[in-house]
DNA sequence: TGTACATCAGTGAACGCGCGTTCACTGATGTAC
DNA sequence: TGTACATCAGTGAACGCGCGTTCACTGATGTAC
């Protein structure tokens, strides 16, 4: 084991420059927004010229794609860990709203305007699907379902299933899971935006009151 | 009156030229996003030279805060022509779910991925408490405010309405009027940025169900 | 109605800039025998 | 251990490009008397 994957020296100097370009691109975006990214600042923060930087990627939109994938395994592993954590449906709610505060700008690259005409790559589409599965999981555990109502949507939910896989939740759960996940990305990318600035309530409270809200003891929106 | 606002032919001209600088700035931004907007292009495309645009404009980045105040001008008149024309709460949602499906980027120049460091002029925020004012006065309007319980939330907004500005809008009717905007935001930027694409699932149903789920008759997160 | 003047839309040349990317190269590091 | 060769990170010059913006100007449109 310790013999095939043991790294040249050459290899490991490789990967840490790789990793410091990545790291002043992150630096760029968080500072003027992804369109600013220009190979030529970062070589000249690492004490380069533009071109070396084509040893590591293939081309600047090469680079932000990684970036971008990057961020999505970023999200994936977060989600993950709380999961494996024990953590329950309240538990990936809040440490998804910790990952997001952590930096805005990767948030954005994740959930962020889109550019018209950019496909994601199959990577990114599965990593999305892991996400997926894992609040899918921890929403079949958040019980409640047994004497859920059938409603118009559930219904729905149960006959166009395709997103979740192979996945056996029932339709209530199908349908938390991906309500956790609209109104959590709603009030957080307002949050991240800055739409709640000098509005005066605590963004965390209305974070909050959203999540109690979708573990829907009682009374849906209004019960928190 | 005729007399005082009458626009002489030159007036006019300027006027139909600043509508036609505008409209291409919005067909390239809906082709390749707010970053690649260019002058030069835009003087191009009505057989200009890029100098003549600093007629109509001071600069790019006016031209640019001025296509977002647009927007958000746009949507608050959407949204008031609803309820000038009865729309209750649910309507309004439609409204705003129209308004956004028939120009994407015209949404994410509201509620698109922010440009670091940037600040709306303060006529922008005006224009954002407009909006907030119509969705309160629906909120209001749509009962069941009476035998809501309190909840830790809505007691907080109680405390912190500045938003609501001299709104005498109940708690439960504040937090109904935020609640429809994260959620809402949430499930339709989430279709309009294509997240939902190949997910199996009708966006507009998600939609309703949320919508529904707003007006909360019995059971929150599910009952639709 | 006609002439003299003012307004102002648009031009064309120019400035300075930074960008992504290619290419042939140098020189250091690593490998094989 | 030492020599010959291969690998490959990084350079520097160059290409072609388009950008935003300024400036002095031309020429058409409108205004005043």
């Amino acid at each position: 084991m310790a013999k095939t994957d043991a790294k040249t020296p050459r290899e490991r100097y490789r990967e840490q420059v790789r990793a410091e370009i990545k790291e002043r691109a992150r630096e760029q975006i968080a500072t003027a927004g992804a369109s600013a990214l220009s190979l030529n600042a970062i070589a000249r923060q690492l004490g380069m010229t533009g071109p070396a930087l084509y040893r590591y990627f293939a081309s600047r939109d090469d680079l932000i794609t990684e970036l971008v994938r990057d961020a999505y395994r970023s999200l994936a592993d977060a989600v993950a860990a709380a999961a494996a954590g024990g953590a329950d449906l309240a538990g990936l709610a809040h440490a998804l709203r910790d990952w997001a505060l952590a930096d805005p700008q990767r948030y954005f690259l994740v959930y962020g305007t889109p550019v018209p005409g950019y496909h994601a790559p199959d990577e990114i589409t599965g990593i999305a699907s892991e996400i997926m599965a894992t609040l899918l999981d921890a929403s079949v555990a958040a019980h409640a379902d047994t004497d859920a109502p059938v409603t118009p949507f559930t219904a729905h939910l149960a006959d166009h299933r395709r997103w979740a896989g192979d996945h056996d939740a029932p339709p209530a759960a199908l349908r938390r899971a991906l309500t956790f996940w609209t109104r959590l990305h709603g009030a957080l990318s307002l949050e991240l935006a800055g739409h709640f600035n000098g509005m005066g309530f605590d963004p965390a409270r209305l974070y909050a009151a959203e999540v109690a809200d979708l573990l829907g003891g009682s009374g849906g929106q209004g019960s928190v």
